[in-house]
DNA sequence: GACATTGGTGACGAATTGTTACTAATTCGC
DNA sequence: GCGAATTAGTAACAATTCGTCACCAATGTC
């Protein structure tokens, strides 16, 4: 290959969801004045030396207060969409922090998932895909876990799955799927939320894996 | 946001993946004289206004002979490992290419993936990181399709499973799955191979989405 | 023509899943 | 105090899906 190495200017930009009231929420920056739009993801171009991750960390810690414990690549961009920074090529990341964690300051705020305000073009995109990959990876990766403390009752883990699946389950099959799936184990604390039989409240503790899958599923996504 | 934009020098390195003689191969690319491994992925660094899409097609035509049909991102990378053009950050780009498409020149090969020579560090990542990523989107992404020609025998898709799953699937239930998944039509070619009855021909051609997704199934990956 | 080889399908029992209906523990209103 | 309302948790049954076995079909080989 050439060794035609040329330079580009690099941005990360980080989508931070949060479970609120009853829907997702993204985490966005107030534009500098005089920008076209007033809000945009939190993003940075990274430092010498730092790993993305480790630059999404730091730039959601800026907005957030806290570092959100987990982290995804959506992908890459580098299409002609404007981005705030006018970056060549974009880094979407998403990032996952429990409800009610850190301390949002007076340059960011939460909006819902599907109330966002004007974005540049690019940012779109990447909330776009980064909500599809969420959405898509639920039940490969542990990230239902990732939107809530480290104890939670059972009813807090199948709404946080309907949130991200858009759709409501069934009680008595999500539980027993779930128990078929040793990734939780109870505490010994509940939980009173003041009206209704108080809840054991559960831990996020992935036993051994069940050994064989089965055949093929043919899940696609054809649309 | 700081408009602290670096510019940082950036890779597009491809993994072409093939199906050769019962195992998943990958596609190579001879060093230059002086480098410190003899092979590499096929990369460059993207042209401007180029979309990274695009420049991974250049990239793979330019070893293959002719363009991929599939792309897929495989994620970003900035960690100090070796890169054999010392690029800043790398953009990993899986292709599927059907068995025997193309022309592969003098200067590229293929090599099963389970034995590859050696390779700079950041490529070893890439390559791994890709075939997990394809092992893992089968059944969500119409991959295997992408690995065979337009036309194919159940047969042929059954074998590109197993390679990717990397286990036997029972032929009935294949089958069966297959047919409740509306994603290949029958033409009316039939294949002789020599022995053994003719298969009939298919072709992927996926109808509707069949609306109701189930429940939750919480296949996690934890390991 | 018998046999080996590959393609293709019906059918049955086992396992999984969707759903209903119930029991349990708490607060609220009277 | 006591019943209604509310939320948690589970047993059990019906419907569906899945793994497997058994078989039939069409071809080449000897």
């Amino acid at each position: 290959m050439k060794a035609s190495v040329r330079r580009t200017t690099l941005a990360v930009d980080v989508v931070v969801f949060s479970p609120r009231v009853d829907a997702l929420a993204v985490l966005l920056v107030r534009a500098p004045a005089g920008a076209r739009e007033r809000w945009s993801l939190p993003w940075d171009a990274p430092q010498a030396g730092e790993g993305l991750e480790e630059a999404a960390a730091r730039i959601a810690s800026a907005a957030l207060g806290s570092a959100p414990a987990f982290f995804e690549q959506v992908g890459a961009l580098s299409d002609g969409k404007r981005h705030p920074g006018n970056a060549d090529v974009s880094i979407g990341i998403a990032a996952l922090s429990p409800a009610g964690e850190g301390d949002v300051g007076g340059d960011a705020e939460w909006f819902p998932l599907a109330g966002l305000p004007a974005l540049a073009p690019r940012h779109r995109t990447i909330v776009d895909r980064a909500a599809a990959v969420v959405r898509q990876r639920v039940d490969q990766s542990p990230l239902a876990f990732r939107l809530l403390s480290s104890s939670f009752t059972l009813s807090d883990l199948q709404g946080v799955y309907e949130l991200l699946l858009g759709r409501r389950l069934h009680k008595a099959s999500f539980r027993r799927a779930l128990q078929a799936s040793y990734l939780v184990e109870p505490t010994d604390e509940w939980h009173s939320e003041g009206r209704g039989r108080p809840a054991q409240l559960f831990r996020y503790a992935p036993k051994k894996r069940r050994g064989a899958r089965r055949g093929v599923r043919f899940d696609l996504f054809t649309e």
